[in-house]
DNA sequence: AAGACACTTAGCTAACTAGCTAAGTATTGG
DNA sequence: CCAATACTTAGCTAGTTAGCTAAGTGTCTT
């Protein structure tokens, strides 16, 4: 579990990475279709594919001589729910002092 | 904008420095708090302490020898919505199909 | 004043990463 | 069948990063 959130994280980290995921949410596309607004060249550009692959946000299939990549929802869901639990516990924390505060001004 | 999301995202790849937030959403702590759990040499966990204020999700306080840490919310909200909107596309493009399929279910 | 404490700085190493070019493989269209 | 297309592999380079040790600075505590 924490590695896959280390791999996600990192693969995220990146812009070109972050702007494929920002494609794919609106549907599949091809890797040219994918490369094309991206200025690098192709075997680098595959390279942040493969990361996005490896990590598994991104899957993607082959025919004849195109590659399809669709997004994968599980991955980017345990990244939310880090973030949202991270959230909750700080909420949680503020909503305590608050009381506290209250309590305080109170006694007072 | 892409900058920020890009520090804030590496900076959350490491486990170690993931663990660091887990602990300070629960509340404000001291560098050598912090630093207890964690089996390696001080220098390299302030290094990692570094990175999380370099990219804005930690500050801190020094007062005599003592450094205090605590987490800031607002970056954690830009990945978190970074990640909302991310989900929202995509549950629009399922709505979209969804709406598309029943469309023609009704057609044939 | 002296020693303990809590960082802090400096500097080194091994591993990883993004970028490139050049050349290769497998389909497909004419 | 031949050329164009769509990746794919191989291999190099420069820059970044996590880890370490050794030594330094400024604040307590006694």
């Amino acid at each position: 579990m924490t590695n896959s959130l280390d791999s996600s994280f990192s693969a995220l980290s990146d812009p070109t990475r972050r702007a494929v995921i920002e494609h794919l949410v609106r549907g599949p596309a091809t890797v040219s279709d994918l490369a094309a607004p991206h200025d690098i060249a192709l075997p680098t550009f595959m390279r942040h594919l493969r990361v996005l692959e490896d990590c598994g946000l991104v899957r993607s299939v082959k025919k004849g001589r195109v590659r399809t990549c669709h997004i994968e929802a599980a991955p980017m869901m345990e990244l939310q729910g880090w973030l949202e639990w991270q959230r909750r516990v700080w909420e949680g924390r503020l909503d305590k002092l608050a009381a506290l505060a209250d309590q305080i001004s109170k006694e007072t």
